[in-house]
DNA sequence: TCGTGATCTGAACGCATGTTCAGTTCAAGG
DNA sequence: CCTTGAACTGAACATGCGTTCAGATCACGA
């Protein structure tokens, strides 16, 4: 009983990846069995290994896969040269980037500790990177004289977490729309750094 | 082979939920097992049940002891009148209070999809009663052309993640002190709403 | 000194977990 | 038309889960 109609290699592994987004970012990794992902998928839980190692691979490769997207976006956004143009053009990707995918940002954020050690450090590694393209933002404003921050690596952190808050209580649809909410996130950033 | 000496009843239940706060702020409540928790506190599983009616309760009790805490405490906070110097006395305990009780905000922002749908609704009444807190001096200042935000309830959000973020990366012991930090944290949040 | 009851153990309950695998199905290639 | 092998099922494995409970222990009041 396998097999119904055509060839379903290159649908059911993209589904798994889907399903296992989706479960994982509404209930937890922790929470969520394989064969839960199995149903939503349309499938026996044996099946799905034979496009995942283990469980914790999926939530691996999905972590790492968002964290090398989002650089390579970030890589990829045009950024201006004056600091607070730069700081600005950054809220905006930012925000902007992380409305797109809630579901990836909410287990980026939430399941690091269900990562096995090794997998951890690779991922930590993703993020400081891209903390890293921040600070440099911050430490050239403060040496042009742009912004007035005591803590460049304080106000990384805080810049990224006031951002990234967005998506704990954005509903499309609801009172503000997408580009309003850039608007004013990028305004409170750059006024937070003193530009 | 029980009761070895003296009585315990007003020493395991805290002991209970010093070591379930502790498991479930590093481990996540669903990854921590009732035998966990009672191999911390040094004792078989099934004496738990005689201080909690089960797992669920146990969280439970203890988001909404820290929700009914933090609105306590801000009640008692002394917060002057002008709406700057009310936003800054509000940014700083804010702060304070969090970095003071870094597992149980980690376990209040982290745990809230584990709980059971009426225990969700208490949990998120009474974070939603300490967001007004907030939003009432953001539109007093705002009222007074202290402040310029184009959106009072954007602003609370982005305030209160942006604070409370700090959690994520202060180390006592660090580089920064943790008055130097609510300094800046509080200098932030000000300029934010371009006071 | 003895009985009581608070406190805890240890075993059990049914069920769910991640993972493995022998076997089944069937589209496609020779 | 037959063989092959990719894709999947369904059952099983050992282990762990939350929770219950009869019974053991022992400090304390009578």
């Amino acid at each position: 009983m396998a097999r119904k109609t055509g060839s379903h290699a290159d649908i059911t592994g993209p589904r798994l990846r889907a399903a296992a987004r989706k479960l994982f970012a509404r209930n937890g990794f922790a929470a969520v069995s394989m064969r839960q992902i199995a149903a939503e998928v349309g499938v026996q839980a044996g099946a799905l290994y034979l496009y995942t190692p283990d469980k914790q691979a999926l939530l691996f490769d999905m972590m790492r896969e968002h964290m090398e997207e989002l650089l390579a976006a970030l890589a990829a956004e045009p950024l201006p040269d004056a600091p607070a143009r730069r700081l600005e053009a950054f809220a905006r990707f930012h925000v902007r980037y992380h409305l797109d995918r809630p579901e990836e940002v909410f287990i980026a954020y939430m399941e690091l500790r269900n990562l096995s050690p090794e997998n951890f450090e690779t991922v930590e590694r993703l993020r400081h990177r891209y903390e890293e393209a921040l600070e440099r933002i911050l430490r050239d404003g403060v040496a042009s004289g742009d912004f007035r921050i005591p803590d460049t690596r304080l106000a990384t952190m805080a810049l990224i977490a006031m951002l990234t808050g967005v998506t704990q209580w954005f509903r499309a649809g609801g009172r503000l729309g997408r580009a309003e909410v850039e608007d004013i996130y990028a305004g409170m950033a750059l006024r937070a750094v003193g530009a």
